[in-house]
This record gives structure tokens, sequence and C-alpha cells, in this order.
DNA sequence: TATAATTAGTTCACTTATGAACAGTTCTTA
DNA sequence: TAAGAACTGTTCATAAGTGAACTAATTATA
């Protein structure tokens, strides 16, 4: 993609910038995950643990909302971190549609101890930019997610 | 992740630009590939056909060095993109271990086809940002993928 | 209030991806 | 040169994710 491509000024340049952030965010996961820093759970495991960890009970739909996952592979998600007893299921009173997903003693030790390692290893990452490229970076991403 | 967490400015700072530079990553991709910029493509088929098509014939090794896949699923794509008539498997008479693929017309005509349509769309969301912060992009990116 | 539309979660078939074990081929080196 | 090490691609078991079809519960509406 970045090599070879005949386009105008603009869109080599947008092809250029474009290949450099897949790659850089695919080193920067591939280094953070290379250290056991979700240990042996997958990466929506992790983020559902740490959702719950900071935000309590939620459903399922706003697990899957939150982390950008379907809705088929968070009951999938929710069905391993059951197994493993970080988590249980608990059917809602008000609206009998809804399961309420809330960690277990077990999951809030698993994701406390996680935690920090994770923190670390990104902190790590983050600290070959200055504190300006680091602002500059947040504020460029957030333009780009808005997309407007 | 990004909030509630207790840890030093450092750490509250550095997971502040990860979470910016995560969502990006993923709106920009969601959006670019919202559009049918790869048709009925995976993302690592329209990446095989893309490096054929700029590199010429290569071995499956290099396939999935290049992008990043294991081998097992270098001959899965492989398989695929054969049945489809895409690209073709030739034994190198030098090296006997070594299978070149190479593209079809078949495969020259989709890539050619999806290619400016893919490009158009990276360019797009890219323009979102100024000429300015595409190099301040590029370069950051540059800076987190080496790691140093 | 009965019917229709919507919503939450589940199940199922399928796709994409990985790592481990394996078979041939080539390279090293004793 | 013969034995062992290394490399290329394949197969297999398995994990993680998606969309479509479904059930049950709730909300909207005629």
């Amino acid at each position: 993609m970045s090599k070879g491509y005949q386009g105008t000024e603009e869109e080599i340049a947008a092809l250029d910038t474009y290949v450099k952030f897949v790659r850089a965010f695919d080193a920067v996961k591939a280094r953070i995950e290379e250290q056991n820093t979700i240990g042996d759970l997958s990466g929506s495991q992790f983020g559902t643990l740490e959702m719950l960890y900071h935000l309590g009970p939620v459903n399922q739909t706003e697990i899957g909302q939150k982390l950008l996952i379907s809705k088929s592979n968070v009951v999938t998600i929710i069905d391993k971190l059951e197994e493993k007893g970080f988590v249980k299921r608990q059917r809602s009173l008000e609206d009998r549609r809804c399961v309420f997903v809330h960690l277990t003693e077990a999951g809030r030790e698993k994701i406390e101890i996680l935690l920090p390692v994770h923190v670390s290893a990104i902190t790590q990452e983050m600290n070959h930019l200055t504190a300006e490229e680091q602002k500059d970076l947040g504020r460029i991403c957030r333009k780009l997610s808005l997309g407007t």
C-alpha cells in the first residue's frame, strides 16, 4: 500500500500517514500484549472485567456497545468469564429481558492484579513520546475519531 | 480504562493518550471498511492481493511476515484466494520447499478495481487533518513504531 | 386492551486467526 | 559424505468473532 501507488500528492501523503498510523498501532499493541499484561484472558474478556471494575454491574447490551463487539460475542465472553468464576449473571427484576453482569470477588482480585501491570506497559510505550507529543497525538486522534 | 484509574500524573496522561489512539484507530478503520472498499475479501485477502500487485510473486513465508500473520493463516488465505481464482500457487524449482504465489488476470483486475476506492476512502479520512497535522501524526507514529 | 413493533439475550453456522505437530527440502558441520 | 539442524508449507484442534434466526419481555399504537 505504501509504495508504488500512482496517485495525487494528496493521496500519497494520506496513504503514507495512514500506513504509519496502522503500523504504530500494531507495534504498540503487540509490545503491550507481549508482556503478560492481560494474563490468560482475551482482550475482550480483559476489557469486560475492567469495565465492570470501573462502572459496576452493567447489562450485556451495554458491554457490547462500549467494547464495540457483537451481542452474540458478548454472550460467549460472559459465558467464559462465568466459567472462570470472575463474573455472575443476574436477571434484572425491573426489566426481565436484561441480564446484569457483575464481578465476583475472584474477578475483582484478578483485575486488581492485572490492571497496574497493563497501565505500566502502556505508560512505558507512551513515554517514548514527549509530553507535548502525547498531547498532539491525543488531539489529532480526537479529530480522527470524530471524522468531521 | 480511561476513567477512574488511580495513578501518577504520568500514567493518567499516558492512558488518556493511549485510549484516544485506540479509539481513533477503531473509528477510522470502521469508517473505511463501512464503504465496500475491500469488496467481498477479508482484510488479509485484500492485503495479499495488494502485495502481489505491487511486489509481484512472493512466497508464503514472506506474505506472512509482511502482513504480520501466522504461516498457518497464510495457507488458509491463499487457499481462499485460489478458490476464487485470484491467485495461483507455483512450487519454486530452485528451492522446492518454497511456493510462490502470483496474481491471475482476474486477481489483477480485482485489485485494480478495489484499490482506487480504498485509497479514496483513506484519503477522505486523513483529510480531516491539516497537512501539518498529518505530518505530525506520521512523525509521532514512527516514533511509536520504533519503540525506543 | 389487543396487536404490532422493539428490545435483550441466546443459539447456530460460519469466518478468520493461532500454535503445535508433522513432512519434505535444504543447509551445516563433524 | 552422513547426521543433525533449520526452513517451508500443510494439517489439525481450538479460540474469538460475526450475522441471521429465534424466544421472551416490554413498549407503542390502533
